[in-house]
DNA sequence: CCGTGGTTGTTGAACTGTCAACCAAACTGT
DNA sequence: ACAGTTTGGTTGACAGTTCAACAACCACGG
């Protein structure tokens, strides 16, 4: 779309323009490259790589659903989904919540701990090969700093990463 | 593989681990929102969307199926998939390319026209209100800069356009 | 010509994510 | 104590994506 002075819409500037499709654009065939190494390499998509990370952060590696969801800004049934699957390949387990009965406690097993472990240097390799080592570390700071500006705003500053 | 001084993997260090969080669950959450804003204001997927914008950009508003896969970055069978449920809408048309049988030319209707008209303000103001006026022009650059290394990295700087 | 190989685009099955409906348990106020 | 509301999580139907197989066509060298 070109620029329109007869209308009230504020468009975006051609530079403006150029930069948004760099971004949108680049981070699409970033995230894809990832998702398709990582499957090729260890079999795991990069939902259930995350997952598994963030069990693996907690002192039990264990998480319930809501907390590992809102961590991943993922739907419930997203979640339910996912996890479902992982159980059944014996990555995760599931088991009621004591203090509070209508949740559920979502912990790693050893096999999936094994498998994030042998995942792991392939999938940093790729985060480096494709996005760190391509830019200078000011330009890479940068990155971060924005996109958690961007989050920030998105989640009314009030989510907590963990 | 790059040349590695020992076998050891090369992890990331806490702050790169922190800004490579911020930027993939930035990212992941601001494509989340516009898709939504834009699903819920217009009807249209953000694909969809790319789809016709790309079309509106030609000077006869028609463009191959594989022009069209590339510049989106869209796999073959998704784009027949995507363009096949565009035309049952009424937002573009296929007809057989005449230079080479195999080919098909993908064309924007006017209703297709008239719709990514209606919807391009709504968009334009989400990206504006959830990314480029939440950072600064030069943090906003510097974003669009990067990932365009990133690109041109990933594609081994054959792809042109955009 | 013919055959081989590469390109273009489509198809259908399997998989993944979304959405709305739902159940059960926990809180809330009277 | 108890109806109403909120929260945690699941389910099933539906929509979109991936993947492999395929058909049709071009291009090039015998």
């Amino acid at each position: 779309m070109t620029s329109d002075t007869s209308t009230e819409v504020q468009w975006l500037t051609a530079e403006q323009q150029t930069q948004w499709r760099s971004f949108r654009g680049g981070a699409a065939r970033l995230f894809a490259a990832l998702e398709h190494e990582l499957e090729r390499d260890t079999g795991l998509s990069t939902h259930e790589y995350e997952v598994l990370v963030r069990l693996s952060e907690t002192p039990d590696r264990t998480l319930r659903m809501a907390q590992l969801a809102d961590n991943l800004a993922h739907s419930r049934s997203r979640l339910t989904h996912t996890i479902r699957r992982m159980e059944e390949q014996g990555l995760v387990s599931r088991v009621p919540c004591v203090e509070d009965a209508r949740g559920v406690n979502c912990t790693m097993t050893e096999k999936g701990w094994q498998v994030l472990v042998a995942a792991a240097p392939s999938h940093v390799q790729s985060v480096r090969d494709h996005l760190v080592d391509v830019l200078t570390p000011e330009q890479f700071a940068a990155l971060g700093d924005a996109m958690e500006t961007v989050r920030l705003h998105l989640t009314g500053g009030a989510c907590h990463v963990e």
